[in-house]
RNA sequence: GUCCCCAUCGUCUAGCCUGGCCUAGGACACCGCCCUUUCACGGCGGCGACGCGGGUUCAAAUCCCGCUGGGGACGCCA
């Protein structure tokens, strides 16, 4: 049985590029009939907000995939220790004494923390710390040779400690990790340093955390971004001393901005939040569409896929190694092919739901007399119109509102004049005060008799009464639009623009 | 700086592993035409890419090497 997890820290709200890291992973189990876990890597105390936790709880049923099993990794922290202190009982960690403060003293360490020298010369007397023959911090100096003796008497006189795994740069030369997406990847321990598995509060830190929780909720398979890529090397480190074997991974190509850089909350701002793509009226599974497209194909040249099509097709051998760069500006946060997708998709909805999904939107737009039939019967006009559900502010607006600030212009029929504006207005209101239902075939009929009356062409007789109903130039077709507009505010709105032209 | 990864139209991608079917396919966007009472939908067509340099081979987008470019990771963050 497979089992995955999505594992997001509570730090900041949901964004694309988790949400995505969400998809592959559910779609992932559920080809497989595996199971979903949610886990929230809450162990950095410092950075978790509730809000952020609500953001992602938010985020992610609002794409209605759902997911099996909930964990808080803050609940857990007793397991994490353990899964320390075995390690450190088998001799594979060390007690760290080297104060945390000494470090951020230490300006080079805080402006520099990749460790590159700034000044290669004078690296030496920064701090004295063991670094790679080529740069890169590896471990305080001392600390790894303590014996236990030394360490446990320090450690029971309250001096406080990180525990670090000590990485066996002499008896193995390299880690290999075997990765669903990016092949075997291999890394030579000399490169590796000896991170932390506790910190000196004893909280775990991610790495230990993580590890020891993928092995007790008997995790699987991990699909996670790339930028985990060089974790995994510590991660199997971690498995290999915990004794157990180490799940699969399958690395994501990155979401890229349109910048060049790594989709970052902090730069991008929330033109990267899924909340952003809900409230504009994205469908959830268009978005879930979308971005499934982005670093994954099905490599038949499909792109709209139904949910059920998506779990079909959906197998890690379709996962890209190369980044992918989503397309948003300031101006229009969305890429136009998540656009043009979620059209595609309410175009497919069937009358019923579109109108149900429509209602909040029309709400939020100060609709107050949108009922339920009312958008049921505008949905069916509106549904190739629009791109997003939140546009039923703009392009059915008429429906609901009085039309405002015309401008009489727009009255004028091509190849035409004011006067045959006003023509046209006047013969519509007559022929539609009395004409003997409001439906479409008999408007048709009515409308283009009195056009041929007036000896003018159907356009030119349609674009006035267009304009007088809708406010402007650009609208759904007329027929359907009067009946559902009904006789009274059509003659009414005839009227009021008589009074224009 | 060190390590890891990546490299096909503006963007998302197919093709690469198992060289020839590739005068490189699809989609979005853009442009044009058609349909049409406006808009939109739809249909048709156009524009547009194998980063560079060496190899290997009868033959390279596909294999190898180098270069360049891009990204990521190097924390008592995740």
């Amino acid at each position: 049985m497979i089992r995955v997890r999505f594992a997001p820290s509570p730090t900041g709200y949901l964004h694309i590029g988790g949400a995505r890291t969400f998809i592959f992973n559910w779609l992932h189990a559920r080809h497989q009939g595996g199971v979903v876990v949610l886990r929230i890597d809450d162990t950095d105390v410092e950075r978790n907000t509730q809000t952020s936790l609500d953001s992602i709880h938010e985020g992610l049923e609002w794409l209605e995939l759902g997911w099996d099993e909930f964990y808080r990794q803050s609940d857990r922290l007793e397991l994490h220790r353990q899964a320390a202190w075995a390690i450190f009982e088998k001799g594979l960690a060390y007690r760290d004494f080297t104060p945390a403060a000494a470090l951020s003293e230490n300006p080079a360490a805080v402006e520099n923390p990749g460790g590159a020298p700034e000044n290669p010369g004078g690296a030496s007397e920064n701090s004295g710390a063991p670094e790679h023959p080529s740069g890169g911090w590896l471990f305080n100096p001392g600390m790894r040779e303590l014996t236990r003796e030394q360490s446990d008497r320090r450690a029971n006189a309250g001096e406080p400690f990180v525990l670090r795994f000590r990485v066996p740069r002499d008896s193995r030369p390299e880690v290999v990790v075997s990765d669903a997406v990016y092949g075997t990847v291999s890394k030579a321990t000399a490169d590796l340093e000896d991170f932390a598995l506790l910190r000196s509060t004893g909280m775990p830190t991610y790495h230990m955390a993580s590890c020891a929780d993928d092995a007790d909720l008997r995790i699987t398979d991990i699909l996670r971004g790339q930028e985990h890529l060089a974790n995994t090397f510590k991660h199997v480190l971690i498995f290999e001393a915990l004794g157990v074997e180490a799940p699969k991974t399958a690395h994501l190509p990155l979401l890229m901005a349109p910048d060049g850089a790594k989709l970052s909350k902090r730069v991008h701002g929330p033109v990267v939040s899924v909340t952003t793509y809900r409230d504009a009226g994205f469908l959830p599974h268009a978005f879930v569409n979308f971005l499934s497209l982005l670093g994954w194909s099905p490599k038949n040249d499909r792109e709209e896929l139904s949910r059920d099509e998506l779990v079909e097709l959906f197998s890690l051998d379709g996962i890209n190694r190369s980044n992918a760069t989503i397309n948003f500006t300031d101006q229009e946060p969305f890429d136009p092919k998540a656009l043009w997708l979620n059209a595609q998709h309410i175009r497919t909805l069937d009358i019923d739901e579109l109108a149900r999904r429509l209602m909040p939107y029309a709400q939020q737009a100060g609709f107050t007399n949108a009922t339920p039939k009312k958008l049921r019967a505008i949905a069916p006009l509106i549904r190739e119109r629009i791109r997003l559900l939140g546009e039923v502010a703009t392009v059915a607006d008429f429906f609901f509102t009085e039309p405002r600030s015309y401008n009489p212009a727009d009255f004028i029929p091509k190849k035409g004049d004011a006067a045959m504006a006003a023509e046209a207005l006047r013969k519509s209101k007559e022929v539609l005060a009395t004409v003997p239902a409001f439906d479409h075939a008999t408007l048709d009929a009515a409308l283009r008799a009195a056009a041929d009356e007036l000896g003018v062409k159907a356009g030119q007789m349609f674009q006035p009464v267009r304009v007088a109903v809708c406010g402007r130039l650009n609208a759904p077709p007329l027929f359907e639009t009067l009946e559902v507009l009904g006789r009274d505010t059509v003659l009414t709105r005839l009227e009021f623009a008589l009074g224009i032209v």
